[in-house]
RNA sequence: UACCCGGUGGUGUAAUUGGCAACACUACGGAUUUUGGUUCCGUUAUUCCAGGUUCAAGUCCUGGCCGGGUAACCA
């Protein structure tokens, strides 16, 4: 069990929680949460906290509960629910028993704030909703007090029970807390802690119509739980003075909030509003859009849940607002399947070859290794014969400098068949593009090596067109065309950045035929091309249609990209640098 | 405008809590390679600024600058 040898370098939550455990402030425990509001889809947001709620509990020994925060019937529904259950499941962590709502909590909420109105430190509040925001105050200018707010605690006792029982409208009251109107601190002004609300709740139905908020119940519930670190993002830091003030009045055991700066990547958009009106608009074609950085979409394009984690492991946490690169997600990817998945070959765009020396009827089966990484993986036959599909970027009539690959005269080795050389190609009458290469091989290079010991530097992929296997291709990259979408111009929003390329289907793909049955779970990588897997709603057998997850490194991509602007004049504008 | 929180290479996270700024990713250069993949090697920082305390400051103090957050009967 040595897999870490040097200083592990704790994040400061570590810190804190090994700070905790020597003291004994928790008597050495470790009990956190993950607590979701379900009113929308988790993203690789939600991954990180998820990753840090239930890490931090692996890691020492304690536990880590799933809690539903559902204190607002009218935005959440149980469709939310499962999918947020599902992604956590997916992800590979386990709850066990200990699934909760806040609405489990509602009967003990409810007592806790009869509690408090006893104590006088709550009071029923009959100020509209605007009249509430106008007695607040602002950042320099103090909050009035509410002409309710000296109410005796008797008539408190009964306006709340009757608000319980259903006899007032919508709004005609509040329960608030009484603070302080004159805090710098907004959260302290007196702030609600139960509206009536007649909405039948998802999992409560019609028993209420008073409904506890956040700040109230969230803490509450964490006390109930036995929570030890509250973990939470950074917009919370204002509440935590609120936080700590119900539970020092109830006078219950009391966890320790702590904040972290929310994930923020590169190229994409993590705000739920955000992701909403790009589904609403259409411009995805759902929440499971593979482009999509939900959990659904991740998940649907081919990530694993092992790159996420291994991705969310190394972003850290910090209290500082960061932007991580996406590269990094798409790195964690790269390296997990680098490791387990399978290679195959796969021509996206097919261009024909002919070998005109190879006889007519012959094919013949190639050993090809599915996976060097990995030598248990064993090997596979691949046919052979006179008619290929090779890749068009694999050709060139006129190749540059340093293209390694196939071109008039030139000879490249067909991955694991033979060395191949082109003698001549054929054209299409009208457009006069290429539509055939004649070839030759050299029936002395099978397996791909020459007695002669000649070098051939190119190595490409190819399948035999009559055992080949069509399919459908679909190439993601960014939704987004620039790092920040948000950075817009004047009277514009963050769509006008959406990336029009996002995403490009192949149609008239052809694979190897070991793929006709592929299992949509199993990750394959193309060779040359990149990471791909079945999709796994549209692809069936007959019907082959796979999601690109990740490209893999492409150096002479990159190589002709920095190299065209100084060769040829004629580029178009070239790819703007990143600005710094 | 008030309050709160932050600021370490292109990016993110460290630094034995006052002791020679480290690790990872990217970028660039090179080696290996039957994937232009993988792997390996190399290159990039007066720690936001200015003062102060100290033998010694990324760490402590003072002032400034910059960034983020906050005024829902949302979470």
């Amino acid at each position: 069990m040595t897999d870490e040898t040097a200083t592990p370098a704790l994040n400061f939550v570590q810190t804190i929680i090994e700070h905790d455990n020597q003291t004994g402030k928790f008597e050495g425990r470790v009990q956190t949460r993950f607590p979701p509001e379900p009113n929308g889809y988790l993203h690789i947001g939600h991954a990180k906290s998820i990753c840090l709620n239930f890490g931090l509990a692996e890691r020492y020994n304690g536990q880590c509960n799933l809690r539903f925060d559902d204190t607002n019937p009218e935005k959440e529904d149980v469709e939310y629910v499962d999918s947020i259950k599902d992604d956590v499941r997916w992800l590979g962590f386990d709850w066990q028993e200990r699934l909760f709502f806040a609405s489990d909590y509602y009967e003990q909420l409810h007592d806790f704030a009869v509690q408090l109105i006893e104590k006088g430190k709550a009071y029923v509040c009959s100020l509209s909703a605007e009249e509430v925001r106008e007695h607040r105050g602002g950042w320099n200018k103090e909050g009035r007090n509410s002409p309710y707010r000296e109410r005796t605690a008797e008539e408190n006792l009964d306006l709340f029970r009757r608000m319980r029982e259903g006899e007032f409208d919508e709004g005609a009251h509040t329960l608030r807390a009484k603070i302080d109107m004159a805090s710098p601190n907004m959260n302290l002004r007196d702030p609600t802690i139960y509206r009536i609300r007649r909405v039948t709740h998802h999992r409560t139905g019609d028993t209420w119509c008073i409904y506890p908020m956040y700040d109230f119940a969230h803490g509450l519930c964490d006390s109930l739980e036995k929570v030890t670190h509250s973990i939470c993002t950074l917009e919370f830091e204002h509440h935590r003075p609120l936080y700590d003030w119900f539970l020092d009045q109830l006078e219950v055991y009391h966890p320790q909030q702590i904040e972290f700066a929310r994930l923020n990547l590169t190229y994409t958009v993590l705000s739920k509003r955000k992701l909403i009106s790009l589904v609403q608009a259409g411009h995805v074609s759902g929440w499971d859009d593979p482009r999509m950085p939900t959990l659904v979409g991740l998940r649907r394009r081919g990530y694993t849940p092992e790159a996420i984690r291994d991705f969310c492991e190394r972003i850290g946490v910090a209290k500082f607002n960061s932007t991580i690169e996406t590269t990094w997600l798409e790195d964690a990817l790269r390296q997990d399947l680098n490791r387990r998945a399978c290679r195959v070959l796969a021509v996206l765009r097919p261009l024909k070859v002919v070998i005109e020396n190879y006889p007519e009827d012959q094919v013949e089966q190639l050993e090809a290794i599915n996976n060097p990484e990995d030598a248990a993986a064993g090997s596979r036959q691949l046919p052979f014969s006179r008619e290929l599909y090779i890749e068009r970027s694999d050709f060139m009539e006129d190749p540059p400098k340093k293209y390694f690959r196939l071109a008039p005269g030139r000879e490249v080795r067909l991955r694991y068949a033979y060395y191949l050389k082109c003698e001549s190609v054929v054209r299409d009458e009208q457009s006069g593009e290429v539509i055939e290469l004649r070839c030759t091989y050299d029936p002395a290079t099978r397996g791909g090596s020459s007695p002669d010991g000649r070098k051939v530097k190119g190595t490409i992929h190819w399948v035999s067109a009559a055992h080949c296997v069509p399919a459908e291709v679909r190439l993601y990259d960014h939704l987004f065309q620039t790092p920040d979408p948000n950075k817009v111009e004047e009277g514009q929003d963050f769509t006008a950045n959406l990336n029009p390329h996002s995403l490009e289907v192949l149609t008239d793909c052809r694979v190897e035929p070991s793929l006709s049955d592929v299992d949509p779970e199993q990750r394959v990588q193309f060779e040359r091309t990149g990471y791909f897997r079945a999709d796994p709603i549209d692809s069936r057998p007959g019907k082959l249609v796979f999601n690109r997850i990740v490209t893999l490194r492409d150096t002479w991509a990159k190589l002709s990209r920095n190299k065209a602007p100084k060769a040829g004049n004629k580029s178009k504008g070239g790819q703007k640098k990143q600005a710094k």
